[in-house]
DNA sequence: AAAATTATTTAGCTTTGCCTAAATAATTTT
DNA sequence: AAAATTATTTAGGCAAAGCTAAATAATTTT
């Protein structure tokens, strides 16, 4: 019954779709925890968003959820509308890569479709944010993807980092300080199988740093 | 007990801040009329934010609501986010000045003070929006106003357009279109006592025009 | 001033989206 | 495989903000 995508709805939308993204279908823990409400309430939503019609995600009693066609438009419109406003807000207001996630996630249910269009002409159709992260197209296509988590390479593997996770603010302001940015090139200099540590060298910084799993499994490199 | 403004509330504060600005107590019709809402709701509404802690308005049974202080603080933080965000979207997204109000209405309960401090400083500090209409103070203080409706002038009066109404498009259209447009300058050459029509010249037009009451009572002058 | 009209309020109901506590199912450990 | 743990669901509630219908108050007309 909906067809009205409420807030709430969007943003069950958005995080089941990524939590889909690493191929299983979104629990009713994960998401709970994401969207910071009680697990219960969460299968309430699922149970309703699964008889809505259309129906908005398929669930099946302790297996979680997937989208289904409407679903996967619907939360990639609020992701397309939440990476424009990062890279708007970044560009215009003047905003830092690491303010930008939470006034991004309250404009996002709100704009309008006139406003995501002029907001794309202005920035000239980007098709990444200030972090890096792929922007869904105007008719809502994801962009493939083929980076792959720094924490992954080894000892001489060479990439280029592509995207960052946008939602710890400090981590990103960590990252904008150690130069691991969109973008550049960095080198794995070695490799600590105890600890995960990678050691890196990363273009146009003197120093190499030591980095651990926290960090290396947000960042997403192109060998 | 809210000291939570949640959108709604913030919604009713700005709607009786405005029926309050001629003199009177907004009433509990006229504040359904532009809230769209039933009567009934409202009187559940007033009845709500007259026992809050702070009380946000003053309510009398069958006499209408007038903003408390805190009350008239919370109106005019949403009317400067109103009034800014008009401006933004003018200047920054080439909206033109008949398409902003409603961006503007879902817009002005969401942004952070960061985002509104931002616009304010990206757009110089601008005391006036795209209708003329004046912007509160960051501190929440609404400059004196002195213009009047140009419904009031009479043959040979001068005077200078400074604010016209924003809630009507289609009026919008048409002031831009004869010319009627904040700081343009405008002599009365007539006044028919029969329908209240005025004909006036505007400054930079070839031929007056003849407005009706309709129209002059949501324009406002300087004399 | 009585009657009629209009404005407002009261009472009780609905939806959304969350909550807690208890029950059940699935998974892991022993 | 039984026991323990963890994950999920069910059931029953709550607050916000709207609604309708009926009651009451205020105002206007006759």
């Amino acid at each position: 019954m909906p067809e009205i995508l409420t807030r709430s709805i969007q943003d069950y939308l958005k995080h089941i779709y990524e939590l889909n993204e690493n191929g299983s279908a979104a629990s009713t823990n994960d998401l709970a925890a994401r969207l910071n409400i009680a697990p219960a309430s969460v299968t309430g939503m699922l149970q309703k968003l699964a008889n809505s019609k259309p129906a908005l995600v398929v669930y099946k009693k302790h297996q979680g959820a997937t989208l289904t066609r409407p679903g996967e438009k619907a939360a990639l419109e609020v992701i397309r509308h939440h990476r424009l406003l990062e890279t708007f807000l970044v560009t215009t207001l003047g905003y830092s890569w690491d303010e930008v996630h939470c006034e991004a996630d309250k404009l996002e249910h709100v704009i309008s479709e006139d406003f995501e269009a002029r907001m794309a002409k202005a920035l000239g159709h980007p098709t990444r944010d200030p972090h890096g992260e792929l922007i869904p197209t105007a008719d809502l296509v994801m962009p493939a993807d083929k980076s792959c988590p720094l924490a992954s390479l080894r000892t001489d593997d060479t990439a280029t980092v592509r995207r960052v996770s946008d939602d710890d603010p400090a981590l990103l302001r960590h990252l904008r300080k150690i130069g691991v940015v969109p973008e550049v090139k960095i080198v794995i200099k070695s490799y600590s199988e105890f600890d995960g540590n990678l050691t890196l060298q990363v273009e146009g910084q003197k120093l190499n740093v030591v980095l651990g799993k926290a960090i290396t499994s947000q960042v997403f490199v192109d060998k």
